[in-house]
DNA sequence: AAGGTCACCAACCGCAGCTCA
DNA sequence: TTGAGCTGCGGTTGGTGACCT
């Protein structure tokens, strides 16, 4: 049974918010701070649910928050970062300082998907759409029997040669990211992976061929991931950058792993690392970054927010890693997906042939 | 000029984790 | 231990303005 929605229930106000309202709220958090978020509008004199006010404070009203457009660094960070981890925006916000969440994740829903396709950049895997296909050639190559395997990469294929719009197939969903793709598969435990009904193995849907396409592609791409995940050494990572990670982990996360404990790996994407591999590895060396020291993620990441939010007029209180490339936290994250990806092909094939 | 389409982004939704009584 | 309330988060929706036909 759904849930009703809080704030129809005391017909309390919603859409966008008048200037008068956020005077109001800038008003009353200046004097008394944050914190009990469904006592402020009554507090604020406010006809909202707590949650929009705190939406409204987080994402527009905060006084360290920046308004203008993003940068092309910060593009490229959160591109990098995204290549990491994927959609985890909160962490990727947390990176870049003055931006929210919200921001960071419309900015790439629609300005960077969009981009990174123009570059021939598929923007759920960030590997060239030129190696998908070769990939999906290999795994075609592998069924003999004719089935909805075999025609995977004539199909593919297929939809690449529109001529409209090559990519539309990975562009009429919403975004969608490894994460989300991982619950569709068996779980993690399973000695017998085998593909969910609506993929692979799923009758092709004669009317929506993109579709059924794309989702053939997260179950590739999660299988990928699956597979990976089973060559994880836990010692190559730090046990504080899998707790925090973990810990701000989203729901999607926790359920796609359990009841393995949370793997960095399920994110870890080949090809933003591709480039510069010794170059970072001399540098990661030169700043003594070694498997055991990398920095945790987050470890002033909440105390941010809180920091911003509970002290409104305190913006010098508001910790943030500097923006730039060569932040501890992108050294970090750089220097472990170098070392713990994984020969993707073979994996799939082995999976392929075992289920 | 009018209608349609697209891009942008603020706001909402619902789930899950955390806290505390 | 448990359940209610609060908060954080990622995904999605819908309003609006710009652009196109």
């Amino acid at each position: 049974m759904m849930r009703p929605p809080s704030c129809d229930k005391l017909q309390l106000k919603r859409g966008p918010w008048t200037e008068e309202e956020d005077a109001k709220m800038l008003a009353y958090v200046s004097k008394h701070g944050t914190g009990n978020w469904t006592a402020v509008p009554k507090r604020a004199g406010l006809k909202r649910c707590g949650k929009s006010c705190r939406l409204r404070w987080t994402n527009y009203l905060r006084p360290d928050l920046k308004h203008e457009s993003f940068t092309a660094q910060e593009e490229e960070l959160i591109i990098k970062l995204h290549a990491a981890i994927g959609s985890r925006w909160s962490i990727i916000a947390q990176q870049l300082h003055g931006r929210t969440d919200n921001d960071v994740k419309n900015y790439w829903n629609t300005k960077l998907r969009r981009k990174l396709m123009d570059r021939g950049i598929d923007p759920v895997t960030h590997k060239p759409f030129s190696q998908i296909l070769a990939d999906y050639g290999n795994i075609g190559g592998f069924s003999r029997s004719g089935n909805r395997n075999g025609s995977i990469y004539k199909d593919l294929k297929t939809a690449f040669m529109r001529k409209a719009d090559p990519y539309a197939f990975l562009t009429t969903t919403t975004t969608t990211t490894i994460a989300a793709a991982r619950p569709l598969l068996p779980p993690p435990q399973s000695t017998s992976p085998s593909f969910p009904n609506n993929s692979l193995s799923s009758k092709s849907n004669a009317g929506n061929n993109s579709l059924d396409l794309l989702t053939q592609l997260q179950a590739i791409t999660t299988l990928v991931t699956e597979a990976s995940s089973r060559n994880y050494n836990p010692e190559q990572i730090s046990p504080d950058f899998f707790s925090q990670i973990s810990s701000s982990s989203s729901s999607d996360v926790a359920q796609a792993v359990s009841p393995e404990p949370f793997s960095w790996r399920d994110f870890l994407l080949e090809e933003a690392f591709t480039q510069g591999d010794h170059a970072q590895e001399e540098k990661e060396t030169h700043l003594g970054i070694s498997s055991n020291t990398r920095p945790a993620i987050t470890a002033h990441n909440k105390s941010q927010t809180i920091a911003g939010v509970d002290h409104p007029e305190g913006n010098g209180q508001i910790e943030s890693a500097p923006l730039s490339s060569d932040s501890s936290f992108v050294e970090a994250m750089l220097g472990q997906e170098r070392d713990t990806f994984m020969d993707f092909p073979d994996l799939i094939m082995e999976e392929l042939l075992s289920s």
